[in-house]
DNA sequence: CACAGAACCGGACCGGGGTCCACTTAGTAT
DNA sequence: ATACTAAGTGGACCCCGGTCCGGTTCTGTG
């Protein structure tokens, strides 16, 4: 409670990084990313506590929080390397996932590269997109985008902020944990289906000609 | 460890409902719905925990858990009334959510309804329908069961196992109070989209006249 | 090199959901 | 009325994700 003198600094940041973290803070992230990775991998990601990972990375409790903030964002970072690869796939990649293929074709493209995405690494996202902060999660963000431009492109008709975040969930985890397991559906099954689904979506639009 | 003698009875049971409950037992159970409906309501149910709960019953945690299995349940419970007049409003119910009207209408009738029971409860709902078992409730079972048959019914072409689940997801509560708090969405907007989106589905099946 | 202070560290701690089990009690059979 | 038993009870206990804070270590500065 004391009385400010200087005026704040003006710094001319923009798009200055972040200060750059310590050597020691560096080493430990990249311990703690191994060691997760490793009991995932060893035990599936459900079984594994934070303090067992920890404990695998020679480090404090405190110190994995610090880094990484929760549960959820630790396994996001996993498979952040990934989840790139997954981006720029729709964004600059070669059709019919990047630009250049018909908007319902990449749609078709995206929904079935994000499904290769969940089959491989369902765990793992499982454990990244839990709870309603799964809606504030950047690859999140940048779905919402995609869809939002493939869509008003395909059916301009339709005001699109519901239909984008509706067909997110279809592409949810947990959806395709169920899909797969308590319902049975072959991977194959759940392309067709989401084929169907964008595939009516679009055709319905009131389109001058197809 | 004692040898049994006389044959097991045979009991002509067939449908014989669970049986009967010992009278504490049911003014435990009643007890302890009254005191999370009051929390629920007069704190919000995110903030009030099962110790808070028991207590507030004059009841032990353990009692608590019996009777209802986990939190998730018991909120259900508390919903089921509520559940159960929405449920015979789309099986008995009048047109167009009851049967009569188009299944189209009646899909969107659905949603609707849905939503504004979603608009309601939506924080004891959003306590109710969490984790990966929520695809496993009762209620779950039921929309799975009427959306099959109306789009078996509107679009036969199809198949519809992965159509039902991903707009029963559209209707999700964590994504209705997302399209609700940080996109901004009105309840109308909200049931605008879902008109749009199945309305769209069904249009685009290669009917043969509409 | 010495220093200051920010960034970092680790583990004790917290609250919450869920489980366990020794004890009590409501119904039942005699 | 009495004895028996299965259902019911309650709170101590466990594990887990997440927070806090006193002490430590790195790094820019003089």
């Amino acid at each position: 409670m004391e009385t400010r003198l200087e005026l704040p600094t003006v710094e001319l940041p923009l798009f200055e990084q972040a200060p750059a973290e310590r050597a020691d803070a560096t080493r430990n992230r990249a311990r703690i990313l191994d060691a997760a990775r490793r009991l995932f991998a060893d035990r599936g990601a459900a079984c594994v506590s934070m303090d067992e990972i920890a404990a695998a990375a020679g480090v404090g409790k405190g110190t994995l929080f610090r880094r990484f903030g929760s549960r959820a964002a630790l396994a996001l970072a996993l498979l952040s390397e990934r989840e790139i690869r997954f981006q720029e796939g729709f964004i600059r990649g070669a059709p019919p996932l990047g630009p250049g293929a018909p908007p319902l074709e990449r749609l078709i493209a995206f929904g079935e590269a994000r499904l290769d995405l969940m089959a491989d690494h369902a765990e793992v996202l499982a454990a990244a997109e839990i709870g309603p902060a799964r809606f504030d999660s950047p690859p999140y963000a940048v779905y919402r985008l995609h869809l939002t431009l493939l869509l008003r492109e395909a059916c301009p008709a339709h005001d699109p902020t519901y239909l984008v975040e509706a067909l997110l969930a279809g592409l949810g985890v947990d959806l395709f944990l169920h899909l797969r397991g308590a319902r049975g559906m072959a991977l194959a099954d759940i392309k067709s289906g989401w084929g169907a689904l964008v595939g009516s979506l679009i055709d319905a639009t009131p389109a001058p000609a197809r």
